[in-house]
DNA sequence: CGAGAATAACTCACTCAGTGAGGTAAATTG
DNA sequence: CAATTTACCTCACTGAGTGAGTTATTCTCG
């Protein structure tokens, strides 16, 4: 293996430094394989790769028992409130989302994913989430804690 | 805390998958919002997110002692040469890449990132980078090792 | 070697996702 | 109960990304 040709500077020889910036490599590494399993996920069904994350991004406030707002789509996708109304139409089109109205607030809406979205979903991601499962499993209790502190701290870092 | 309303079928009440899946969510929530600090650098930098992912991708190579052409970085960003060839164009027009013309290969290019476009990605990515290996030290060695070793087996079952 | 296929990168015309400006209706404030 | 704020929306526009097609270089193999 040839030895990288590394910029000055950028990676001062401080070991433990050096081996907490290559998880910070591995980590964006993964990031950026789920990017793209998500923009061929979008490519397959025709949406884009915005309303797949808005997807995404909906089902997991569904799993927290976080009501979604289009105001809080829009925040979480880090876009304007505009685009979000035209994801949530595209997606309402496509009958991938309903729309109900807030019993609260009478401005504010309720954004639910329909069933066959889910089943959509499944069918793309259950392999892939099952190779990601079956990866986690094949560590040791002692491994998985280590990951789980890992990703705990970074994610707080990154907040 | 209140139980969150959990879709029917969605999560068979199997411990071990769950614990596995929980760190899924975690890996994925990391990957979010590494995403939304690219678009905030890019949004500060009058760059757009795809320049600066292709940025970061062009100093991985960088690193990694890669020759990254512009169909490398096409394959790379999930995107066609056409759109890669206006990225290039954007960033060369910013300064922030030179086009070296390959010495083996006379159609190819090489793509070369400038010292400035390094010292921007450093005052802005600079602290938080720093927070990410601070929380990564406070991390024992073995916690480190899962880490490492979740990554890599995550990554391999993405590709 | 040299014709044909493959590859790297590009230009051009077009589409449509996302933004800025601005509007309406419901909730909150003093 | 007017004034302000908040939630969501429509409209007009910009420009990032795509498909079609081009040029120039390298590879393949009779």
């Amino acid at each position: 293996m040839p030895e990288p040709a590394t910029r000055e500077g950028v990676t001062p020889s401080d070991p433990e430094r050096a081996a907490a910036l290559e998880l910070v490599h591995l980590l964006r590494d993964a990031a950026l394989k789920l990017e793209l399993a998500i923009a061929e996920f979008a490519r397959t069904t025709g949406l884009h790769s915005t309303d797949v994350r808005a997807l995404v991004s909906l089902l997991d406030a569904e799993r927290a028992g976080v009501e979604a707002t289009p105001t809080w789509l829009a925040q979480r996708l880090g876009m304007t409130s505009q685009a979000t109304t035209a994801v949530i139409h595209r997606l309402e089109g496509a009958g991938h989302v309903q729309r109900l109205g807030s019993r609260t607030d009478g401005r504010s809406a309720r954004l639910q994913v329909s069933d066959s979205a889910v089943e959509l979903g499944w069918q793309f991601f259950g392999p892939l989430l099952d190779r990601m499962i079956a990866a986690t499993q094949a560590l040791d209790k002692q491994q998985q804690a280590g990951a789980r502190a890992y990703l705990e701290a970074v994610t707080e870092a990154l907040g």
